[in-house]
DNA sequence: GCGATATAGTTCGCAAAGAAACAATTACCG
DNA sequence: CGGTAATTGTTTCTTTGCGAACTATATCGC
């Protein structure tokens, strides 16, 4: 994608817009490249496993748990993904070994999805490959700006959870 | 989404991994979860004037070129989007008034994109609302912090940038 | 208890986006 | 020049994901 391009694009509308935010168009911008960046590099690492982002973030998000046991929805829920598209990603997945779903006995409308032992011991050797990938990625940075970052990320992500939401016609003003 | 329950799975793994990286994962799963939220914000925004993030994007990409007319695989080269998608989106923008297409004198395979007058007039009435909307999500932080936030995703990004692809058989050593 | 309401999972249809195949054109090289 | 290789836009097919409708349960008000 080639950031000097898109910095010299941003560079080219300032020009005509003094009132451009230089600043938060470029962070902003340059958060949904590296998250775009980070997706393509970890699917690469899973097709080898027959698995893409979303099945892994499935795996993960059962994986995680303490229970060891979760609900579609939940699942869902945390990943701001549909319950219809959980459904498809656990019939993929239970289909291909890696989870069991096995009714709730407490609440007779829900499932339960936990993972196979062979899909543990596969992810205890995925997990490492992953987190390797992760350092990797962020080994350009020099250690003494991972704290600060960190501490930006996790402010701007709390405090963008606490916007309102936008009014539909804020800019017609009739 | 909710940080904390986030913050409490990665706590969990960590207990059962002491190797886990906990800063890469935290921060690069905080990246994704931006971008989507910031994605997600965008596109309630244009809503309003029919259009996604995509197509968004692409007027964007004509509006910020000095010549004022780009080829459809070029944009789609700077959005990492497939020619093929390019074409359908210049079909909606084309059929919408907001771009017009005009055959490349020198090279009679190519097509150029350019914004119609009233697409000029509407970006400009829209670009102050989509900047507003950026400077909302970053107001979070202080500014102080601003200027290494932006240090640290660029080196991020073009560290990234070029880094080798990912070998298909890494993990399994045969 | 019982009716209204809410929730879990599923199914179906649709939007967004990529991969591969294709025709037209251009670039490269011998 | 002339032939092979690369590029451009398009079409077609498939994957990925969401929204709405549906069924079966659960919960809450009375």
């Amino acid at each position: 994608m080639h950031l000097p391009h898109f910095e010299d694009r941003i560079h080219a509308v300032c020009e005509r817009h003094p009132g451009l935010p230089r600043q938060a168009v470029v962070v902003t911008r340059m958060i949904r490249f590296l998250s775009g960046a980070i997706d393509a590099r970890l699917s690469q690492l899973l097709t080898g496993e027959g698995l893409n982002c979303s099945s892994w973030s499935v795996l993960m998000m059962i994986y995680s748990d303490r229970t060891g046991t979760v609900r579609p929805s939940s699942i869902g829920q945390a990943l701001s993904q549909s319950r219809a598209h959980m459904t498809r990603l656990a019939d993929e997945l239970v289909a291909s070994g890696w989870v069991e779903r096995l009714p709730d006995a407490a609440d007779r409308r829900a499932v339960a999805l936990r993972l196979s032992s062979e899909a543990r011991q596969r992810m205890q050797l995925l997990l490492p490959r992953v987190w390797a990938l992760y350092e990797e990625m962020l080994g350009g940075l020099e250690p003494a700006s991972l704290d600060p970052l960190e501490a930006s990320l996790r402010t701007l992500l709390s405090h963008i959870e606490q916007l309102p939401p936008i009014e539909a016609g804020t800019g017609k003003q009739a």
